[in-house]
DNA sequence: CTCCATATTTGACATATCGTCAAATATGGC
DNA sequence: GCCATATTTGACGATATGTCAAATATGGAG
């Protein structure tokens, strides 16, 4: 499980080695970019944008950068870091309201993510849904776990009787990883329909804990 | 439900309407975007590439569009005239195995529209996330009717004690609008687990069946 | 503290795109 | 065949891209 930002793997466009200062100016870099990813879209941002509001010039942007899209993987990258805590959510019990509680949590908790990287989230998904490697390793790694122990809920469930045999484990476990990431990238827009984000979330949580455990509570 | 794409909305830049030459014009135009855009990122497409391949000049294209962007939002629209065919495959009974062959047919349909417009349908679904208006126009007018008749069959369920009454109809509607968009977006690299298109129709239809009915079949 | 090897940044440049005109050209009704 | 107007484009200044070789900063050895 080699994550990209890896120490030893951080390294300027020509393959070297970074040291403490150019580490700094990489991540005042990256910042910038991400701020800027919060007030337009990733069209209307500039190499030169970048540089300007890191107060560095361009040529210093290539120096660490091929291009905009490459400093996105990294920012995928490290939001992916938030991952292991929502995993913590998954782990225990599901029997009864304990299932349901955990399912509200992990909603809660995919919500907050989404919220706060909702454009880099997008454009991770932008490009794995494209096919660009990068992008698929970043979500496979962050959802793959969350998916499988999914999966492995649904399988039980299915020897217990409670779902169809017929339901494949791991795209059913897909589609309630579907509902998360769908409704946390547009929830706000679902509240001008009169429902508030507690509403998202339980029902959010009722569709995942049914799906999970096959029971009705 | 005033359409983008009403033949009056079909202006130039400056608000002329545009007589049967100018038309094919666009039309060629947005051909060509759509087909840049099946084989590379929206960012790697510039207003030249464009009008290269149409064989004509930059100022012809800023003659019909403001940038590329406005150019998906009109393949967006185009995108969503296929949507009423989805509609006739929801209005009908969901009771029993007719209710269950009926979701069958509108993952199906969902999957081979996302196939044949994923591109656009992804753009999109960014722009509308990040609260472009156009964007979210078109799509809450292609997926408004469905949701709109998800959310009244999940009110009868409940109705019915089927569902729990704490399930928010239009939410959960939006859920497996989520499911639908989502898993026909990557479907593909969900084949990669050893899972089918078939596999993928089936669990989504049943995840779907579920929920519009409560009931187990 | 000074010097120096090397890490880091940048100015300068050739190339390309953007976006806007006014001017050129095509069209179709008379 | 003429002309009003619909349509296209050549030309251009402004801005961005991407690549050097050269300039500058840093920190460890002496």
């Amino acid at each position: 499980m080699a994550k990209a930002e890896d120490i030893e793997s951080v390294t300027a466009q020509t393959g070297r080695p970074l040291g403490p200062r150019a580490l700094k100016t990489r991540e005042r870099l990256m910042d910038a970019t991400a701020e800027l990813l919060e007030e337009r879209s990733l069209l209307d941002i500039s190499v030169v944008d970048i540089a300007r509001k890191v107060g560095t010039s361009p040529a210093t942007f290539y120096h660490y950068f091929k291009d905009v899209e490459e400093v996105t993987v990294h920012l995928a990258d490290r939001a992916a870091d938030e991952m292991p805590a929502v995993l913590d959510l998954i782990d225990g019990s599901w029997e009864g309201d304990a299932g349901l509680a955990r399912a509200r949590n992990i909603v809660d908790a995919f919500i907050s993510h989404w919220d706060t990287h909702h454009a880099v989230l997008q454009l991770r998904n932008l490009g794995a849904d494209r096919g660009d490697k990068r992008f698929i390793r970043i979500r496979r790694d962050a959802l793959g776990p969350v998916l499988d122990r999914f999966a492995e809920q649904i399988s039980e469930a299915q020897k217990a009787g409670h779902l169809p045999a017929s339901l494949h484990p791991y795209i059913a476990a897909a589609a309630l990883g579907s509902i998360l990431e769908r409704l946390s990238a547009y929830h706000k827009e679902l509240t001008h329909f009169g429902a508030s984000r507690e509403d998202v979330v339980e029902t959010c949580a009722i569709l995942i804990f049914r799906t999970l455990t096959g029971t009705n509570s």
